[in-house]
DNA sequence: GACATATGTTGTCGCTGTCAACATGTGTCG
DNA sequence: CGACACATGTTGACAGCGACAACATATGTC
C-alpha cells in the first residue's frame, strides 16, 4: 500500500517534467499529465509550484546553475589535464566546448533555458543567477582580452557575442528543422570546430 | 451591418496572431482569442488553418521567406551604396547585420522561427524553404572562404557557425532575461560590433 | 436558376491551469 | 502522551482551450 504522502514529489515532478519535455517538447508538458504519471492527484503539483510557469522557472534556474557548474568546473577534469598553466583563452575555448556539449546532452533543459515564454516571467532570483553567471564569464573574458583575445571590441559587446554565439550554435545543433537540413556526422568534431571559431586558439 | 464573410480572414488571423505574440508571447496566443478579436466565431480559423500548429508553421514559413529576402536583398540598398564591387566577405558582414536588425525589429516573428515547439512539426515545404535559405548562404560562405574568410574550417561547419552565431546573438538581444542583465544602449552600434565579430572585415 | 464549393456558426468533447474546500499525515510543544 | 499547527495530498468545480461534427450562408460556375 502506498503512503498518503509521496515523500519526494517536488523533485519527482521536476524530473518527470524534464523527461516529458525531452520526449514531447514544452507543448506536450502539462501539470496534470506528470501528476498522473507519478500517481498523485491533479492538484498535488500546486503544493510545490504555484503555477506551470513557476515549475518551468525552477527548471530554468536549476539548469542555469548546472550549466554554470559545468562550464566553470575545476581544471582538474580530464579535458584540461595537460597543463595547469592554461591561460584564459584556452580556458574560454574549453568553456565554449563544454557549454555546447552540455546543450546537446541536455536538450530538454536547454530548450527550457532559451524559451522566451519561460524567461519572460523571470523573477528576481532568476535574474540574480543570470547576473552571477554573466559576472563570472565577464571576468574570464576580460582576462582573455588582456592576452589579445578579440581586443578590438568593447567588453560588454564581447560578453553578448560569447553568450550569443555559444547559445546559437547549440540551438542550431539541437533544433529539429535546422538539423534536418544540416546534420553533422560527428558531434565531438563539430563541437571542437565551432568552439574554435568562437574562441580561436 | 457586417457581411457574413470576413473577406480576408486568413491574412487577418496571421497579422493578429503576430500582434498577440508580440504583446503576450506564444503562450498568450490562442485561436479562440484571435477569432474573438476579429469578430468571428471560435471555429472560423479552422477553415484556414487545420490546427494551431499549422498557423504557426505558416508564420514560420512566411518569416523565413521575409528574412531570406531581407538578408539577400539587392545591393542597390543604401547600406551597400558605396561599392558595387563589394566582395563576398563585405556582403556577408552586411548580411549578418541585416539578420540581427531584422530579428530585433520583428521579435514576434523571430521568436516563432526559433521556437522548438513550432519547428518540431516542420513539414516538407518548410524543410524545402530552409534548404533554399541554407543553399544560398552556403554559396556566399564558400565564395568568402576563397577570399580567406575562416579558411581553416570545413564549409559545413562554417554554415553551422554562421547561422548559429547570428541566431544566438539575435536571441540574446531579444531575450527578456538576458537583456535585463545586459542591456545595450545603442542598438545599431551593438549590431555593427557583433556582426564584425562574426564576419571580421 | 441550380448546384457545388468556400467560408462562417453553433454545439460539444476532453484536456488544461487554477482555485476553494476538505482530508490526512508530520512534527512540535504543552 | 496528546493536542494542535502545518505541510502535503484529494476532490470538485470553473472557465479557456484545440479539435471536431453538423449546420448555415455566401460565392462562383454551369
Amino acid at each position: 500500500m502506498k503512503s498518503y504522502h509521496h515523500g519526494n514529489l517536488r523533485e519527482a515532478l521536476i524530473d518527470r517534467a524534464i523527461a516529458v519535455i525531452d520526449q514531447d517538447g514544452l507543448e506536450g508538458l502539462s501539470l496534470r499529465r506528470i501528476a498522473k504519471d507519478l500517481g498523485v492527484s491533479h492538484a498535488a503539483p500546486a503544493r510545490h509550484f504555484k503555477s506551470k510557469t513557476d515549475l518551468l522557472a525552477v527548471i530554468l534556474r536549476d539548469s542555469l546553475q548546472e550549466l554554470t557548474e559545468t562550464i566553470f568546473q575545476a581544471h582538474t577534469d580530464k579535458e584540461a589535464h595537460a597543463d595547469e598553466t592554461d591561460n584564459a583563452i584556452v580556458q574560454l575555448n574549453l568553456m565554449a566546448r563544454r557549454s555546447i556539449r552540455w546543450a546537446i546532452q541536455n536538450k530538454a533543459k536547454f530548450s527550457v533555458m532559451i524559451n522566451p515564454d519561460v524567461s519572460r516571467f523571470a523573477d528576481d532570483a532568476l535574474i540574480e543567477s543570470m547576473k552571477d553567471f554573466s559576472g563570472q564569464l565577464f571576468s574570464m573574458l576580460k582576462a582573455a582580452q588582456d592576452l589579445g583575445f578579440r581586443e578590438e571590441i568593447s567588453d560588454k559587446a564581447l560578453l553578448l557575442y560569447a553568450i550569443g554565439a555559444c547559445r546559437g550554435v547549440s540551438a542550431v545543433l539541437t533544433d529539429n528543422l535546422l538539423s534536418s537540413v544540416l546534420r553533422p556526422e560527428d558531434d565531438e568534431k563539430i563541437i571542437t570546430d565551432l568552439a574554435n571559431q568562437i574562441v580561436p586558439l
